[in-house]
RNA sequence: GCGAUUGUAGCUCAGUUGGUUAGAGCGCCGGUUUGUGGUACCGGAGGUCGCGGGUUCGACCCCCGUCAAUCGCCCCA
């Protein structure tokens, strides 16, 4: 006979259980608490868009675009892609719901994101962030508000010790041109020193140059030219305004002239929570002002801010710092004797309607249940044996004395009634 | 796509320079002890040693291939 093989899971999805999905769940309770105070809306979102709008708005030329996506033919033949991250999708919603009526507008959401890449640490092909937009807003406030909210909730997740805010600004679309520019030509110039990849960088995408792990690469983006020398007066400003908001905010913040963004849309502030705590995938929460991304998709001009967060690797930093409480149980039942079951069944649905969290031991070897009951660590052990002479169950209870009493009351009535 | 490391029981892992029938702890199941008890002991189920080739009288062990996991490069949250 055949043995039937067991489908192994696909590659860089997880089965997500015990403390971690206890993390997982805390970090996305504290983010929808938040939110809340922050005033985001609440928006779901399709998890799969026709593959135009992730193409059109992250850049043809990014690795997201062009290796990256899950992307497919539907039975009608158009070709979907499941969404590899938030933004392009929210955006596409603003121009085809309406919701530029409600601008400027504050969402939030969260869920899962595929990405085609080799699994590491803190990094899988299904993985699941946290995301908060703020749309129609030109103001350097709203780069403000949402920095503030992400510092909050990393506070709040009591994780935010070793994690710093990294700040840039990409100008806007002038001052970008005219640096991105000045860069290629200071890369050109000494294209041997580079690394491979980064050469391969120079025609593809420069600017990512910057922030290279590879030592022959940092020499030179040490004397590369920087964007603040290409600054207009407005951006400049714009960018100091949002530095001045988040010291009034008090938001710490460090200026990481080097930060560069992985996607094409970007410009004004750019900005990454980075951690050294996680390996390579340091960045724990990032995102910017992306005020050109609406127009790619065949908008008017909307300028934008948002930002997104890896649940995984925030929920890996909680596990970490071990703030989690563990699973309260207020009362575990025994049945020592299967004659006793019958009570024991109706005293844990009152308990549980009566709003305790129950649990019962009630298979295997009757002598070896009550040490079973012992290590499931509840507040009371509530033990149903069977009385030969009176021919009826009996309970008892051991615990803290004012939780006794509340749960006997409960099972007392119960056990009393029986047979009657 | 590239590199490194690792694949032995449900889990965590031993397994000698290649040598009889591959082990332990935990967990699970049963029994004995105790008898209001987190004890101790005994027993049981559970393995094609990731998979496929090769070398050898003989492979968990050596070689090749393959798959998977982990970590890193790339990229990103």
């Amino acid at each position: 006979m055949a043995k039937i093989e067991t489908p192994r899971p696909i590659r860089g999805t997880q089965d997500i259980f015990g403390t971690e999905a206890e993390a997982f769940a805390h970090v996305v309770e504290t983010f929808e608490r938040i939110r809340k105070l922050y005033r985001f809306r609440r928006v779901e979102m399709p998890v799969f868009e026709k593959t135009e709008v992730f193409s059109r708005s992250l850049g043809e030329t990014t690795d997201v675009v062009s290796k990256e996506m899950y992307s497919f033919e539907d039975r009608g033949g158009e070709s979907l892609t499941l969404r590899p991250e938030f933004t392009a999708g929210i955006a596409r919603a603003y121009l085809t719901d309406g919701w530029q009526q409600y601008a400027p507008l504050k969402v939030a959401t969260h869920g899962p994101l595929f990405r085609y890449e080799r699994p590491q640490k803190g990094r899988y092909r299904q993985f699941h962030q946290l995301d908060a937009e703020i749309l129609g807003a030109a103001e350097p406030q709203a780069d403000v508000e949402l920095l503030a909210m992400a510092d909050q909730l990393l506070k709040e997740l009591g994780i935010a010790e070793g994690v710093t805010l990294q700040l840039n600004t990409l100008g806007d679309a002038p001052s970008r041109e005219a640096w991105r520019m000045a860069l290629v030509e200071h890369f050109r110039e000494s294209r041997d020193a580079l690394s491979e990849d980064s050469q391969e960088r120079l025609e593809r995408n420069p600017l990512r140059i910057l922030d290279s792990k590879d030592p022959r690469d940092k020499a030179l983006v040490h004397e590369a030219p920087r964007i603040d020398d290409f600054l207009s007066g407005e951006a400049e400003r714009y960018f100091l305004q949002v530095t001045e908001g988040l010291d009034a905010a008090g938001v710490a913040w460090h200026r990481n002239a080097t930060l560069v963004r992985g996607l094409d849309y970007y410009r004004h502030t750019a900005f990454e929570f980075v951690t050294d705590r996680l390996g390579a995938q340091g960045t724990v929460l990032g995102g910017g002002r992306y005020d050109g991304l609406i127009e790619t998709l065949g908008g008017p001009h909307v300028p934008a801010v948002g930002w997104a967060a890896g649940i995984e690797r925030l929920a890996m930093l909680v596990a970490d710092a071990r703030k989690l409480a563990i699973d309260a149980l207020d009362v575990i039942l025994v049945v020592e004797d299967d004659r006793a079951l019958r009570v024991a069944q109706q005293s844990l649905a009152q308990l549980r309607r009566a709003g305790f969290s129950a649990d019962i031991v009630a298979s295997g070897s009757p002598r070896k249940r009550f040490d079973k009951a012992v290590k499931a660590g509840a507040r009371v052990i509530l033990s149903f044996t069977f009385d030969e002479e009176q021919d009826q169950a009996v309970r008892a209870l051991r615990g803290p004395d004012e939780w006794v009493e509340k749960i006997d009351a409960i099972v007392l009535p119960l056990v009393l009634a029986q047979g009657q």
